[in-house]
DNA sequence: CTGATTGCAAACACTTTGCAGCAGA
DNA sequence: TCTGCTGCAAAGTGTTTGCAATCAG
């Protein structure tokens, strides 16, 4: 039996990886105004700033540095705002948030993607997002063997990138 | 696209599901000692209590009902050491810790098990634990693909079950 | 107009840590 | 004896919430 291994104090700090394209602004933000008005919210400039913000990230982001962006460009931006904004973007499909460790939490774009999956190296923290369309039948497979209807999937799988192997050599 | 969806609140309080075997004492025991040793740490009579206590879970726990656990048998246990022993517990590669949320973290026991996949009712709340030799080998193929040295992985799958479908249409 | 929104700061909740006394090996 | 361990309470930290003023529709 192997020592489990813990995911590093690196991930916290710097997730990094491939960088997807930034997504397009417009056709997001007419969803996200879409579902403000099917739940009678409303879209206020503030709400525009976050969205723009949140499209300029490319892969995973946090909170906060999301807020630092916003506060950078200049513009006021309160946590509790910027909070309450990533809760209803996730709401409106354009968000998710993803859960590597208890301290705090990342957030990526999803609508209009696929990459719901992450290979995690335990030596450098570096995050690899990719997608595969085997993993998607797989689990569509599995549903099936448990009567579920699948909605959506997250895998992270954990391991040694040729970098840290490299790393940990040296 | 179709609304992101969000883990419900009911995960969080009571996750439930297929309730494996426990896991026997004596040989994990054993490991964790050579665990401890090789550390230099030391085998007391706490660490010996939140083993046993450990074990006696199935499935998913939290560290707070692992501290109720052991004061309902009438045993001090403060936070700080069963937290402390939990990680012990993980480096010793008996728990791994998993996240669902950002609120708190669950464990479970690994040792001499190959489940690290959840299938999550998103109406119910119920979780299941299964694993998969396909999934492994597919998470081998993907390692492969960039060059990973694959450690372990984990899927959470977000579903309905025939329960929470049941339920949604009653 | 009227109810939703914002920023601020205080509140939260899980987890970690500092410390002084205790106890395995 | 010599480290490491324990319990306590305080500190830490990302996130949430209450509130009064403000604003979108």
């Amino acid at each position: 039996m192997s020592e489990q291994p813990r995911i590093l104090p690196s991930i916290r700090k710097a997730p990094a990886g491939r960088q997807p394209a930034v997504a397009p602004y417009e056709p997001l933000c007419a969803i996200f105004r879409r579902y403000l008005h099917k739940e009678k919210l409303k879209f206020t400039p503030e709400r525009a700033l976050i969205l723009e913000a949140v499209l300029r990230k490319t892969g995973l982001f946090q909170a906060e540095s999301l807020t630092e962006d916003l506060r950078r460009a200049g513009h006021r931006a309160s946590r509790a705002t910027v909070y309450r904004t990533l809760s209803h973007l996730q709401d409106a499909g354009i968000l998710k948030q993803v859960f590597f460790d208890n301290k705090q939490s990342y957030f990526e774009v999803v609508a209009g993607r696929q990459a719901n999956d992450y290979l995690i190296c335990l030596s450098t923290g570096k995050v690899i997002e990719f997608s595969s369309q085997k993993l998607r039948q797989l689990r569509d497979e599995i549903c099936r063997e448990h009567g579920f209807d699948p909605v959506s999937h997250q895998l992270h799988i954990y391991g040694i990138s040729p970098e840290g192997r490299a790393a940990e050599k040296g």
